[in-house]
This record gives structure tokens, sequence and C-alpha cells, in this order.
DNA sequence: AATGGACGTTGCACGCACTGCAACGGCCCT
DNA sequence: AGGGCCGTTGCAGTGCGTGCAACGTCCATT
């Protein structure tokens, strides 16, 4: 909509590649040295870039410091860690908690296994949409028209054997999830890689984030995995009951 | 220098401190609501806030990604990230990397402490860089010019009665630092912490990076703390090493 | 030492894109 | 049914961003 704000915000994901000099970005964004100089100047004044030694630039502190106080401002995700560490002091697996914003699921907190084998992951992450636990609970919830308009704008990529290949069978799945009320992966992201996930909902039942367990199958099986199911619903249900207010986390202790 | 993305980019640590709407927006800004409406739809074009189901906007996902892939583009935090394990795994404490960007200090990498009793930070976050000893580490470097400028710009939080409590404690403090190469927080930031740092120096010798050794005084005594300076030392030599291209991951082991 | 090229920077005139205004429409509350 | 609040849209004026060209600096080349 407004031109100039719309070049200066292209210029961002395209310094997060990678540092540019001037006429690298002004190449990039199809404008003259001088107004790309500008921008930048601009960027570099709220201090979402930084001009490093070389004079090249790349992004800023500002930038890391605004996602995190953005983060830390989700108040899902401030009433729901407790329970995540609860979680995962009592199965000591990873556990993993996302939202869904705009055709992406993220994740926003993470506490790590207490396993010397651990998943790479981390917060801010976009997840694996096609396949994740958590990404299908979030998805399945949406309305039917949005779900299917997503999914077919969405890429498969087969990273194991077992991901999802492709729309229809996603929304399949989709459907499935949304009627058990709740999803797994088993091996669909990295071949050695379980999740079992539950749907965190707000007081009108729609799903707002999404929790999940994971573990290798080296040192739990999927029998094993699936067995925390009802453990993992029960404290995704504790956080629901604590984000709509029905609860308060006394209660749900 | 551009007033249209001036005015954008304000918007940002607006809604970072909480969700706003429009007209709030507007006000603050000093525009026209129409003006706010075009720049926050042009920001979330771009995915930089989200509006959420009462309309209201905050931050958005794509900041969070980015800011995410700017961290990992970091290639000191890349080299430095095994050092700060192997550390760990050494001392059992937490483990902090910093760097100085335009008038603050960041933490980019952690590594938990593996003691119950942890301390609060997190990436991303700037530190307090009155009292942190690996902000110390970093300003002592700057030019003295810039370094005075700086210390009277910053505000003296007294958060202990150990706090720097002003600009002449602080430039002293820098000075000593500067000498002994080495730089300590005891108490200053809360009561019960303690830190030891050691700078990472890049190929020329200035300070790129600090790296902290954390822990409550509950745990371990400021004299056992401090016993680990050679190891701290050792490690922060070991990155700069890397860092600098002098020698290889292996060699450094 | 001189020359050429690449790159960042600056001043300026043009004209487009951004701005503020006013009016509209939906929503909630009275 | 009416009034107030808020987000949204079309429009006209002009402030502001744009591209151009020229300059300065640094580095590599001869």
């Amino acid at each position: 909509m407004s031109q100039t704000v719309d070049r200066a915000l292209s210029i961002l994901p395209l310094l997060a590649a990678g540092p540019a000099d001037l006429g690298q970005v002004a190449d990039r964004l199809g404008v003259h040295k001088s107004t790309a100089l500008r921008l930048l100047r601009t960027l570099h004044e709220h201090g979402m870039v930084y001009r490093q030694s070389d004079q090249r630039y790349r992004l800023g502190a500002r930038l890391i410091a605004l996602a995190q106080e953005a983060m830390e401002n989700l108040d899902i995700r401030e009433i729901a860690h407790p329970h995540l560490v609860r979680l995962n002091e009592q199965c000591g697996h990873t556990v993993h908690l996302a939202v869904y914003e705009e055709d992406e699921v993220l994740y926003i907190d993470k506490v790590e296994s207490r396993y010397p084998v651990r998943m790479y992951s981390r917060i801010g992450k976009p997840v694996a949409i096609t396949v994740a636990a958590v990404a299908k609970l979030l998805l399945a919830d949406l309305p039917e028209a949005e779900r299917r308009a997503l999914a077919d704008t969405l890429e498969y990529p087969l990273y194991t054997a077992r991901s999802t290949p492709n729309a229809p069978a996603f929304l399949k799945e989709l459907e499935r999830v949304r009627e058990q009320g709740w999803a797994t992966d088993l091996g669909g992201h990295e071949e050695s890689i379980n999740c079992v996930a539950a749907p965190v909902r707000g007081a009108d039942g729609r799903v707002v984030a999404a929790m999940s367990v994971s573990a290798p199958n080296v040192v739990v099986t999927t029998e094993e995995l699936l067995a925390l199911l009802p453990l993992v619903r029960r404290t995704a249900d504790a956080i629901s009951g604590e984000y709509s207010g029905r609860t308060t986390a006394k209660e749900s202790v």
C-alpha cells in the first residue's frame, strides 16, 4: 500500500540471508542507489539494520530485541510455560508450544529434553507445516474454506517416506485430527523422531495454540510415546482452562 | 530521513509494549487515522504486524522469524556455540555470549545451568549495560570518546547496593576491566548472582563479543567462581583464535 | 605516481505518492 | 430507533520521496 515502506521492509528479508552492500540492496529492490541509501539510513536510525565494519549492512539488534519483546507479550506463552516445564519433568522429553499466524505455524516456546539426544528446533522458527503434529492441530481448526485454500498453496516436501505427500492427503489427515482432538507426527519430518500433540483452546473453543512432546524412537518406541497422550492432553487442557479464565494456576496444579 | 518509513518503524516498538487499535496507533504517531491505517496495512502485508481477532494489532510472526534468521547468521555465534557447550559441561553453570551494537549489549547465545537454580535471562534481551560483566568488556574496548559519550547517556539504575552508581564510577570500572582483560559482576544486577567474563577478540585485537559464566552464590561462593576464570579465559581465547582464523575448530579442542 | 573503476554520498528539480479531510458504513450500547 | 465509536474509502493538494548527475574516496592496476 505504501510504496516507500514496502520497499524498506523488503530490505529486511533480503538482509536476513546475509550481509549486503548498498549496490546489492539497490539492485535487488530495483531502485536507484540514492533511494536505497535513504531507506537503509532510516532503517539504521531505528536500529533495524546495522552497518558492520566493512560498511555492509545486516539486520540489527533492535529487530532482535523487538521480536524478543513480542514473544514475551504473548500471554498464552506466559500461561503455558510452567505447564510445559512440569510436563517435561514428568516425561523427560522435549516439549514444544506453537501458534498459527498468517499461513505459518511457529514455535513460541520449548523445553529441552533431559536425554542427551535432542531434536533440532528453535523458538521462532516456522515449523514444517505439512507434517508437524502441532501444525495439524492448528490448521485443522481453521474454517474449511481457509483450510482448503491454504492446503492448495502449500508445498509438500518429502522429508521422509512418511511425509504428507500432497494437499488431498493433508486435508484428509486434518479432518481426522479434527475429529479425534489430537495429532501425531510419526517420522514425517525426521525419520527417527515421533511427536504427539494436543490443542490448547480459548474460551470460545477455538484452538489458540498446540503443544507437543517429541522424542527420537531410539529412546522411546512409538507405543511408549503414544502412552503419554493422556498426560499431554491433560496438560493442554489445563493450559486451556487457565487461558480461558475458567481456572487459575493454583487450581490446575 | 524518510518520513513514511520513519513513521512505520515507530509503530513497531509501540506495539511491542502490547496490542493497540488503530486509533491508539494514530494518536501515538500524531497522524491521521487513515495514514496510520495505510502504514499498518503495509506492515501487515510484510507480516511485521498481526491483526488479532479483536482487530487490534500486535507484532507479527515474520518479525520473529527474521530476528531468528539474523541470529543464526551471526558467524561469531556459530563458532562460539560448541565452546560454550563444552564450558558448560566442564563447570555446570549458565554460560552467556553477548555482543555490543549501537549503544546496546545483547545476549546472542546461552547454555543453561545444569543446576536447578537458574538465572533469568533470554537470548535477544538487552543486558543491564551498566553492571553486566560482558557489557563492561564490550564497552571497555570502545574508543575513549565514544565510551565517555555513551557513559553519559546511560542511566544507572540501582538494582542492588553493588550496582554501578554513576558515569564516573562506570568509566573507572571500564578502565580497570580494560587493563586486566576480564570482568566480573558480583551481585550488581541481582544480589545473589555472580558472573565472571572474558572477551572474544577478532584478528585485529578488537573485542567482538564477550562470554560469561554466571552462578548464584548459594551454589558456589565468589571465590569458587573466580577460580573458574582461567577456564573462562581459555575458552574465550579458543573462540578468538577460531574466529580470527588463526586456528580451526579441531586445533582448539 | 598516474589512471581508471567501483562505491558511497550529496544537492537538486520533478512529479508521484503520501497525506489529511470528509463522508460512509458497520457495530455496540442506550 | 438513535447516537457514538471505530475502521474504511475516495479525493484533491502538496509535501516528500525519487532518480539523475556530479563529487569524493578508496583500491587495484599499469
